[in-house]
RNA sequence: GGGUCUGUGGUCUAGCGGUUAUGACACCGCCUUUACACGGCGUUGAUCGAGGGUUCAAAUCCCUCCAGACCCA
């Protein structure tokens, strides 16, 4: 074998890694292939990456999502757009404060705020360090350089910014409302934050009696909340109860400061088989309660405060904290003789996503974004984003419906961007910074250019300047937003909101959003909320909502099941020849997987390859190497047999009197790169890999070179020039899969990188395109795969080895004009 | 309890009204062929989750059920 310029035997996870070390050291030539260059005239497309939460190690599922957004970021560079990726790292909320609670085993308020801040800003900036490290193993080609984290000045302003133009629109209110509330954090959550765990729980029958002494018993879980009861109500069709309706009924409590006497109502929702079918509503035990009383115009009694502990209304249980309130009164009321029975259950009870705790509605002033009102128009804009897969599409108009509250955005604790906001000594005015200034109410004064608004008709009044010693003593808000409120603007930072006013002009809507279905209650409907708000825009082009990374089995990966694979320890597996093996929790015992290599390249392959997008995907590193690793293999070699003939001066020049064969090969490859080429555009990874990797290793290898070879050998130029460049521009179209292996290969053979191709090879022999004469050609691939096939086959039965001739074979008469490339192929006499 | 999605050889997957139901991996058999045994060729293997229905015709459309996933109550 002529030396080929491919000397490598083989691809290898070493190879790989060399390659990528080779990509990411020099920032000059990094910087020009990925960087945004908003001025470079070309079409910008930018995408709205989903800022990782660093804790701890990053999912693997989440890892190979990215990896997929790094495709499709890839892929439109090669389609000749100006691309930016942002890498943005969400850094605010509570789990950064749990971690770090955990780690010192103080809860955060007994810190100094400043203090406890810090520690915050330590560990997560660890955590930050990890991830950008399996962020460029991965082989992400993100934007590094413009890194934003949203604990940053520069993005928490926008944040800020945001906040005060929406309440100046009257968008933003705050009100004592009803809200959901975990006493052990000592914050407010929103709905979208609430989940549903089984505890059990005791049912309590309780006598009650009417005004007239008539005893009525009542079932409920939460016995401590009586003292809060509203009304009392039944089923407007229930029978048993309709002569109670209108009556006064006595609490069975002792309470202090209230009327111990509530109507008996009628309302629908009443479950009448559920306990005696008579219902009290407290303010308040659920969802339910809360509409009854908006429902019935009732004031809400406040039986819980703050710290979760009974108010003064609750008489003798005040000052108690509502679990032990509860035992307190059960026994209270069976030594009074009140209770009918008990009854333990499993029962859903809502806790917070977050500290798991079991969370309560109470009446609290917070700040809120107006939603209920612009669901309709917001239904409007969403028309002309497109979703990928459009099924997903679901899941956000799902939750639309479900909405019915407004959106509670102030939260009562530490590590998350301020509410810029003061108040005045007499509460009626409030000061809010200039847009672009970043502040921190809870330790500073405003700064120079805060204007002074009226806090009920938010009508600007003066400069802070000018009004200060009007205003009193002010008082900084301590209180932050909801982790959501800063998410939700990514789309608008990355798209040069604010800051770059011009691209901003030219990028939004924001070209793509790729994202999991996981978050669309959360991240994508906020930053669909927000967009609507503020500019009466869709916020996007397009939707891409993939499906998630599940266990070898189907389920999802999490620390409790033990069914977890480490993302590095793929990327990993086969470097320095160390192989991987993973210990896995399957359903039914402990199941030990191994592999000898994976790698980026093989990763991101099999992600690429095997999953539709929006489909959930079983993640096993077993079968990742068994399947896709073979491919690269094949594929190399392709390359590396190509590699040992000359490469031809002009590649992009089409010669004279191409061979039938070469025309027949260029003819076939036009038709996959133009079905690649759609794909690319309409982010379809997966039908793009498909078709290159069934070209790349199928026809191509298989019957083409078989074809070729010995024209190759006896140096023919034709032969060598069709099959460099197929292989030229194959490895352009297939670099956003890999774009480390096709570096490799388009630099060594070529001298020029894949990876920096921006417009997507065309059509080699136009004339072969659409064409009959192409069509012609491409009706033949089926029968001259069967023809080599039978050849193969007749050979292999008489045991003729394949490089021996073979007589008796007649050539089918569509394949007349192949006559002589199957005679020297099969060597037929 | 409700919604959405998924269910095709051992495993993964294509097809989404008429095909001898793709293809990949694994299995089995054969083969060193001037790129590749981390390869090539070939064979076996599927009542298309179950049961009803619509239709001349169903993996494909409809209904019910079962299992799994995600979300919600």
């Amino acid at each position: 074998m002529p030396s080929p310029t491919l000397s490598e035997k083989r691809w290898s996870v070493d190879l790989e890694k060399k390659i990528q070390e080779e990509h990411n050291s020099d920032a000059a030539t990094y910087s020009k292939r990925y960087g945004f260059k908003p001025n470079s005239g070309k079409e910008i497309f930018v995408i709205d990456t989903p800022p990782p939460y660093p804790s701890g190690t990053w999912h693997i599922g989440a890892v190979a999502q990215y990896s997929m957004i790094d495709v499709i970021a890839r892929s439109q560079r090669l389609l000749g757009k100006e691309v930016y990726f942002p890498w943005g790292v969400d850094r605010n909320g509570i789990n950064i404060e749990f971690t770090v609670e955990k780690n010192t085993k103080r809860k955060m308020k007994t810190y100094d705020r400043e203090e406890f801040l810090g520690l915050c800003r330590e560990t997560i900036e660890e955590f930050t360090q990890a991830m950008r490290n399996t962020a460029k193993r991965v082989g992400l080609s993100c934007d590094f350089e413009k890194e934003y984290l949203t604990d940053a000045p520069n993005y928490r302003v926008v944040t800020q910014s945001i906040f005060v133009e929406l309440f100046k629109k009257g968008t933003i209110v705050e009100d004592l409302r009803p809200n959901i509330y975990d006493p052990v954090e000592g914050t407010t959550i929103a709905d979208a934050e609430v989940e549903r765990l089984n505890r059990r729980t005791q049912l309590v029958d309780i006598k009650w009696h009417t005004e007239d002494g008539t005893e009525v018993i009542i079932s409920t879980t939460r016995p401590e909340l009586i003292c809060a009861c509203g009304v009392v109500v039944v089923h407007p069709d229930d029978k048993r109860y309709t002569e109670l309706v209108g009556k006064k009924i006595k609490l069975p409590v002792p309470v202090n400061g209230r009327e111990d006497f509530v109507e008996i109502q009628t309302h629908a929702s009443v479950k009448s088989e559920f306990g005696s079918g008579v219902l009290m509503v407290c303010s308040f035990g659920d969802q339910n309660d809360v509409a009854v009383f908006r429902e019935l115009g009732l004031t809400p009694f406040q039986a819980i405060n703050l710290d979760g502990c009974m108010t003064d209304l609750s008489g003798p249980l005040s000052g108690m904290r509502v679990k032990d309130a509860r035992q307190e009164i059960i026994e209270w009321l069976q030594q009074e003789g009140k209770i009918v029975k008990i009854e333990d259950r499993e029962q859903e009870v809502p806790v917070s996503e977050r500290g798991k705790n079991p969370v309560e509605i109470i009446l609290l002033k917070e700040w809120y974004v107006r939603q209920t009102h612009i669901q309709g128009k917001m239904k409007e804009l969403i028309e002309d984003i497109e979703f990928h897969p459009i099924r997903n599409k679901q899941f956000l108009l799902d939750w639309m419906d479900n909405i019915s509250i407004d959106w509670p955005i102030s939260r009562r604790r530490w590590y998350h961007t301020e509410i810029p906001i003061w108040y005045s000594e007499d509460d009626d005015f409030i000061i809010v910074p200039p847009a672009g200034t970043y502040v921190q109410p809870w330790k500073e004064m405003p700064p120079v250019g805060s204007r002074v608004l009226s806090r009920e008709e938010r009508e600007d009044i003066g400069s802070y300047e000018e009004l200060k010693d009007s205003l009193g003593q002010i008082t900084g808000e301590e209180k932050v937003f909801d982790t959501w409120m800063d998410s939700s603007n990514s789309n608008l930072f990355v798209s040069g909101y604010l800051n770059q006013p011009e691209v901003f002009e030219k990028a939004f809507p924001t070209a793509l959003r790729p994202q999991g279905k996981e978050i669309v209650r959360t991240w994508l409907y906020y930053t669909l909320l927000k967009s609507a708000l503020l500019l009466d825009k869709p916020g996007f082009q397009h939707v891409w909502i993939d499906g998630l990374g599940m266990d070898p089995w189907g389920r999802k990966m999490s620390k409790s099941l033990g069914n977890g694979i480490d993302a590095d320890s793929v990327l990993e597996c086969g470097a320095g020849g160390r192989t991987g093996s993973w210990k896995v929790k399957g359903p039914e015992k402990t199941v030990s997987l191994r592999a000898n290599k994976i790698g980026s390249e093989c990763f991101r392959l099999w992600k690429a390859c095997d999953a539709q997008v929006g489909d959930d995907f079983h993640i096993n590193p077993e079968e990742i190497e068994q399947r896709y690793f073979g491919v690269l293999t094949k594929l190399f070699n392709v390359a590396r047999f190509a590699s040992q003939f000359e490469v031809p001066n002009e590649l992009d020049k089409v010669p004279e009197n191409l061979a039938i064969e070469d025309q027949w090969i260029i003819s076939e490859f036009q038709s996959t790169m133009s079905e690649v080429k759609k794909s690319w555009e309409n982010l379809d990874i997966y039908s793009a890999t498909q078709a290159l990797k069934a070209f790349g290793t199928g026809v191509l290898p298989s019957h083409y070179l078989e074809m070729v070879k010995s024209r190759l050998y006896d140096d023919d130029k034709l032969a060598a020039w069709t099959l460099h460049r197929v292989v030229r521009d194959f490895m352009s179209a297939f670099s956003p899969v890999c774009p480390f292996f096709t570096h490799h290969i388009s630099t060594t053979i070529y001298g020029s990188s894949a990876v920096e191709v921006d417009e997507f090879p065309g059509n080699i022999v136009e004339e072969l395109a659409d064409s009959n004469k192409g069509e012609a050609l491409r009706q033949l691939t089926i029968d001259l795969q069967a023809f080599n096939s039978e050849v193969w086959s007749t050979k292999k039965e008489n045991g003729i080895s394949l490089n021996q001739p073979i007589t008796g074979i007649k050539i089918p008469e569509k394949l007349q004009g192949f006559n002589e490339v199957f005679s020297r192929m099969h060597k037929l006499e």
